[in-house]
DNA sequence: TGTACATCAGTGAACGCGCGTTCACTGATGTAC
DNA sequence: TGTACATCAGTGAACGCGCGTTCACTGATGTAC
């Protein structure tokens, strides 16, 4: 039981690693299974060597970049506190960050793919709503314990809200929007638990 | 000067309006103009009469679906203004409405393409400016006259938000998620007018 | 240690299919005299 | 009022192209003796 990787399973981390980063750039439909393989370094034919379907793959390249965001925020989230930050707001910079507008690439797949949600088969609907839950999950632990449910997935949908229609509005528009979403975000919290 | 719509601008509307609906339901890929065509009882061969491209139809789809949900969006706040409802908690309430995770369809462009909107061309993306900034200052209009300019913009997100996260999550979970969003929503706005 | 064979991982041509777009044509409606 | 022609709105076949998927094949690596 060594640790170590075969070829094939490094090559298919690889196609993961690619697909993850390509849906959020181009959506679901965006990227081809040619283009994906090409970026892997591998040629089209040998997809079907490591994926029954487009779809599969889908499913685990949703999986590789929402564990992705997950670890990326909570270190981003880290760093903050260490410096003072409440876990709150440390959570609201670190996610509505304007630098997240124009990175759709390796940002929050709840926030790149969710109007395209709804219209994915089984599989890939079915991961992405373990994505949403496990997003709402993350803000949840960044409340106080006593906040209510709704608030862990107010906040969410805040969140991921925000960012896509920044990223629509774009240029100055769009980080005025982000700036202004984090500081009434964090202002309510703290008038809720000072109230 | 008359008024009467010739042969061809009945069509033209039709075909906008099949259009308006197509791609809510399935996105800016989700329908092919021989789809629509045909949806509006025409051949697909006829479409390029009306329109220079397929992507010119779009931002026509996209501003009429906009405008229908404007108005639709109106009527239904006024009808609870009428009962008595606040224009905020009037607006919340006709928005984040349960029967809306179901029926994209007709429901609000915004939350039905958001995320796929970064990835158009020049004209389509603009016309999803238009559409984002317009669902904004209707939001505003609900607010109190003294609000800041961030509140607007944080209703909106939060609102597009907790509607695409309803309808991935779907059933139970997806309802859930509207009423406790709704509820806390309303609940903080009341605080903010109070404290 | 060397040879023979099996397995593994990937190649690249080919397939069927659907799409956006073009275009020669048709039938209905409108206009001129 | 009737005939001849022009314009309008739409038809349907065809085009090139890219996509997901299949498959016979190849070269490299591993195993048996």
């Amino acid at each position: 039981m060594s640790t170590a990787l075969t070829k094939k399973e490094l090559s298919h981390a690889r196609i993961v690693d690619v697909a993850a980063r390509a849906i959020r750039r181009a959506g679901y439909h965006g990227v081809g299974v040619a283009d994906i393989m090409k970026e892997a370094g591998l040629t089209h034919g040998g997809f079907y060597a490591h994926f029954p379907s487009r779809d599969a793959m889908l499913v685990e390249a949703m999986q590789r970049a929402g564990q992705d965001n997950l670890a990326s925020l909570a270190e981003a989230m880290e760093r903050r506190i260490r410096k003072g930050a409440t876990p709150f707001s440390a959570l609201v910079e670190a996610y509505l960050h304007d630098t997240h507008i124009g990175k759709t690439e390796d940002g929050c797949i709840v926030a790149a793919m969710a109007s395209e949600m709804t219209r994915q088969e089984d599989a890939v609907r079915n991961e992405a709503r373990r994505r949403v839950a496990a997003m709402v999950a993350l803000v949840q632990s960044a409340l106080p314990d006593d906040a209510n449910a709704g608030e862990a997935q107010l906040v969410t949908a805040t969140m991921v809200g925000a960012l896509q229609l920044a990223r629509t509005l774009d240029g100055k528009a769009g980080r005025d929007l982000l700036a202004k979403t984090r500081k009434e975000l964090i202002a309510r919290h703290d008038r809720i638990i000072h109230c």
